[in-house]
DNA sequence: CATGAATGAGAATTCATTCAT
DNA sequence: TATGAATGAATTCTCATTCAT
């Protein structure tokens, strides 16, 4: 079914299809194999076991993601409150354009699996605290009101577009990027001119 | 363990212990069985198969609820927005009253499985439908202001108030009802307040 | 294969016949469920898993060879020396008499696997101690030379008796017992008229 | 892990670890090659198949041991009693010296499966023929009783003396040489002089 | 020599469901 | 009603061995 190079990536490509469509329990290795058209023995010769290569796919999923974000987040921008929208905007159209990845990334954090969850969440913070490590550095604090706690204003802010983003997500889970993106942006830029206002100089 | 009388009872007690801990794939039948202190035949003696004992729980648990609120919901309160109120109030109460119940709706919520989803989204539409009509069956709609319309006036309302009460389960969800629903009366008092103002006369 | 009343049985049948020929890793489940005619899953109805049924075999194999024995053991013998000799005699025509049993508790001997090692010598030692409990019941004490301490002179009893019987078994594995029973009867014959000398009065 | 030179060196020394602390077929080879740091693919380079390998080490070990004691053992002492008693202590000693070779040996010993019981039988017998051999050779007879058949005489010692060592196996399996060797040798001794006051002019 | 990808039969175990009693 | 014996397909995972590079 796949090109004979590299098998592994073909149980990769069929766990993922799999694994976004049903959750971990509904999928099975056999599945998995003769979708990928492998031998049973060869997915549990590149991944220890069914978890394994689930939190394997985890992983993949995020640096995908990441990579695909801030290989185009624009760092030249010192302006907080763009950079962070830029990069919202950036994640956002990148998990519409795999529409895989992001459901796949549903379905792991729909999981009660005991093990699961535990992998994955230390995964996922670690992830997040990288990213946001990036979005922090170099930023021109200069425009800060003086009389503001920093950190406060930080996390004010963030929390406040996350959660927007949210909302947005909720609705407009089926939607196409062109459609959907536009509305996220106006709400995201509504909210940043609210924040100059408050917290800038 | 139970009493001889009605082990079918007994098989629902403990199914809905075991559905309630565990998502539906995780819980097998001899775990319920044996629970119960029952035989495997007389499961599936009662009930179907596995799928109709859980959509039969959950039918249950939504008939459980509503006979407990509407028995106590004041109907001579012609006021929607006290009477919506009231509701909401009854309705957390009893969730948080029968703990299991509770995390055994929100388990089937979580819940993918193709002929689960389709029975209990049919199931929950139809509770709505008839707690609603109940709910706005002889209201004094002579208050409200002649130049809005009703249906959209409705519609804002109940939205909000709904969305403030999600709001306030994501945070009180493992916090005693004396603590927590005084909290959510105020928010709700709240806006109703605002929503005499904005529709009125 | 088997007759139709009480698959269980047909399950231990075939079970002692694959164990007491090949090591437990070497019998698979497949293997006792097809010679015993049944289907897979009841051996696992039935028994927890393989170890528990391997386990409970070893438990069988004892208490018929102890049902067997005590059944024939003249306990109105009152001395010790002739009754312990009555003892290994029985036992060991018992053995010579259920090859398959003889075999397959050398298998399980044999094992090295840490949890049925655990699980046979805790009930080993158990169904010794019941047994020696039996044979040290109700003995003419008053033979014995007074100024011996008894306890000890019952441990070297005991301890050359057994051992010549460890010899012998060695030496007449796989003759029949007609040829090689009253072999041992003489050696422990023997043996006992040395202790009647040094011990009794 | 390991030098680079002769991997097959490693291949062995691992195999030999794994062996000795589990039985045949618990040992799967990739533990092996893990171990000893090699590709899966170089076993099968140098061994046709696991039981080749394991066949070959039981090889192994008893050159090893036979080289270790021949290499020591005085041929010049004539007397057949003391030539046995040291070759004996010698043996024993290097067993005690090479504790997993030791213990290879008996896994490989207690080992059941067909094949290898075949081929490490006509390997024992044929490593005890030859060591028998220079043990007897150039023996002085001129010391013994020509009434005795020299066979018989010899049977007889060399059985005993393989007993009581057997013996002493049993009991000193764990201790240091220090301690339990000189035991042995007095034992042994004890019965050469039985044996030269029976068996001697 | 050396690698490690690839195979596939076979292992133990689970589980919803049926059915004779 | 009530029992529990009986089924058998499906699941995850193991492992010796082969082979192209």
């Amino acid at each position: 079914m796949k090109k004979d190079k590299n098998l592994r990536h073909a149980i990769i490509l069929s766990a993922f299809k799999q694994f976004s469509a049903q959750p971990y329990h509904k999928v099975s290795t056999n599945q998995i194999v003769d979708d990928a058209g492998v031998s049973k023995g060869l997915l549990f010769h590149y991944f220890k076991d069914k978890k394994t290569l689930y939190i394997t796919l985890y992983d993949l999923a995020w640096k995908t993601i990441f990579k695909d974000v801030f290989e185009q987040l624009d760092l030249s921008q010192k302006c907080l409150f763009r950079r962070f929208r830029d990069y919202i905007i950036l994640k956002s159209r990148c998990l519409q354009n795999h529409k895989t990845l992001s459901l796949f990334i549903k379905q792991v954090h729909l999981n009660q699996d005991a093990d699961i969850l535990k992998e994955r969440s230390t995964r996922y913070l670690n992830y997040q605290e990288v990213a946001y490590r990036k979005i922090f550095e170099n930023i021109d604090t200069g425009l800060f009101r003086p009389d503001l706690n920093l950190q406060d204003t930080y996390k004010i802010f963030v929390w406040t577009l996350q959660r927007v983003t949210n909302e947005w997500e909720k609705q407009h889970t089926n939607q196409s990027v062109e459609h959907s993106l536009p509305v996220l942006e106006r709400e995201l830029e509504y909210y940043i001119q609210f924040f100059e206002k408050a917290f800038y100089l």
